[in-house]
DNA sequence: TTGGCAACCTGTAACGTTTCAGTATATTGA
DNA sequence: TCAATATACTGAAACGTTACAGGTTGCCAA
């Protein structure tokens, strides 16, 4: 800057006010050192103007390295940087892992003051990191809706709509006897799907298959072996209703363990993230979820903070397609 | 730190050297530093020794948002963050799309400063970026090695022996008529895993079944539709290697499209970075290539070389497991 | 006694930016 | 004509850190 300053002719200040386009400044003045500074490339330096403001255009998104699956946080990553792009910020990642509490990410990030905004994942119904974040005043949105009587910026998937959903496509092939792969016990969204899940069941008039030790952070191997345990009880239900497409792969696997077979003994309805799960079985009926599209929500709607809007205008809900069978 | 000098009643300057063992700091004031430090809870600010000393404390990852299979990247993701925690680096994901030159982002991250050292991927034979780095003389590491007789810090899996166990283990169940599904086009592996291909080819005695115009970043439907036709000519191969999971999952559907049977009609050795291709179908053949170990190495080899160490020491590369059939 | 030297500590400046509190010049109103 | 005011610009200070170039003190050898 101090370049441009001498090659303008201008001192440093004017030439800051000019580049951001200040009031005060004359418009010739401010065309002119706009221009040189596009012909030499002028990069502000984040170095400075973060000591100087505060400001460090950072977004962090807050991750855990051990429980999130897999595919979904690059498709996060992806849609974050989509929105980000253009802009000045960066992304970092800010790691945690199980034997951490989820807080500590959290509160090294706002205690450094390492970001402008936070995202962050695996949201509960009452979450400290949320209840921490407004307390600090930093901006920040959830994957994930909380519950605690707090508005703050969130992205979700209406999985109440999606359990819902699953359920009606099982009871129109004649399914009555149902089990639900639950997400996580703990994260709201577990919540959504329980109760989307029996909401339906009462509609329809089906009834639960009791699954409940399952759930779609439990490993490949230990939900394969207890669906297969389910499924050779003559209660065995004949529709599940699977939360992730990883489990869902088990899931299968174990109903196949169990010498039974897909579409003609039980039915599977599923959420996937990528189109993956018809070239496993033609028999699942899947439903899309799109993280990628989440990931851009959520910096969108951090962004949005960050920028002065009404947190409570920055909540977006993402409606589950159909339930889809396999069209060759 | 201007706190810190009051509280021990020293000046800034004498704090700083001892919070970073100055040799010419008394033993007992470097102790007394350090202990009120740790008490109050002393962090650097960033900005601050950013400014000062030009060092960010910041690696970063350079992907392509399209082109990147997507398990892969989380993992890698996983791995640079496992090594850099406990270190004061942060982890940044600088982006690029199909659309830009893959020299843009590197030459963004070196003209503004904003990395102390890079990872890129999809790297190439002679690799722009490579060359750029290395003239800039900012450290980095490649994901994949490259051939231009310069010297730098790599990871990569060993795809000639990957390719070349492949085709043994088909060779050793009877198969000679052998198809590759290639990594990308222009990619240093590509030529690696092609080459590995053609000598075991020379070594069984099979022969090759040309499918050159098929690759792993194709879409699904093009590599399904692609193997459909031509497992439905009289000339059809007997096995398959592929390069990666996502194509195995189009490659087995395309067979059975054209009514074949895996492990009777045909068989394949697939890579996969995770443990689901077993699930899909049992007569796969698998290889584990484990790119969270992958994520590790690279991080090591960027912070190695930015600590001073010879970056002819910090290539490192995996050898694939063997060819694993499923066992229940 | 004194000069030299080691051991230990310190003030100031600088990194690049923005903000505060101006200054100089031109313009306006009476 | 003169004061008041608007317009366009500016220097200095500050953000937190480190490096440079010292400054004191005490000890030892001559």
């Amino acid at each position: 800057m101090k370049t441009l300053a001498f090659m303008t002719g201008l001192g440093v200040t004017t030439v800051s006010r000019a580049l951001k386009d200040a009031p005060e400044i004359g418009a010739e003045t401010r065309r002119r050192v706009q221009l040189v500074a596009k012909q030499i490339g002028y990069r502000p330096n984040r170095a400075g103007v973060r000591l100087r403001t505060g400001k460090t255009n950072v977004i962090s998104l807050v991750l855990n390295t051990e429980h999130e699956l897999m595919s979904f946080v690059s498709d996060i990553i992806y849609g974050v940087t989509e929105v980000i792009a253009g802009t000045p910020y960066h992304l970092i990642v800010t790691p945690y892992s199980r034997s951490q509490d989820p807080l500590d990410p959290v509160r090294y990030l706002v205690e450094t003051g390492s970001a402008d905004g936070v995202i962050i994942s695996r949201t509960q119904p009452n979450d400290p990191r949320a209840r921490y974040m407004l307390e600090h005043g930093i901006p920040f949105a959830t994957h994930g809706r909380t519950d605690m009587g707090l508005v703050h910026p969130y992205h979700d998937f209406d999985n109440y709509a999606f359990a819902g959903e699953a359920v009606r496509a099982l009871a129109g092939k004649g399914r009555n006897r149902l089990a639900l792969v639950t997400p996580p016990v703990g994260l709201t969204y577990y919540g959504h799907t329980v109760n989307g899940f029996a909401d339906a069941l009462s509609d329809t008039g089906a009834s639960e298959v009791p699954f409940n030790t399952v759930s779609i952070d439990q490993s490949i191997e230990q939900i394969r072996m207890r669906t297969a345990q389910l499924m050779r009880r003559k209660d065995r239900p004949d529709g599940f209703v699977s939360s992730a497409a990883a489990a869902t792969l088990a899931v299968v696997a174990g109903i196949e363990d169990a010498g039974l077979k897909l579409g003609r003994d039980v039915d599977v309805v599923s959420k996937q993230s990528s189109e993956l799960l018809h070239l496993f079985r033609r028999e699942l009926l899947v439903v899309n979820e799109n993280f990628r599209v989440a990931g851009s929500e959520l910096a969108r709607a951090v962004l949005g903070w960050i920028g002065g809007a009404d947190p409570g205008t920055l909540q977006s809900l993402s409606t589950p397609s159909e339930v889809l069978p396999y069209r060759g």
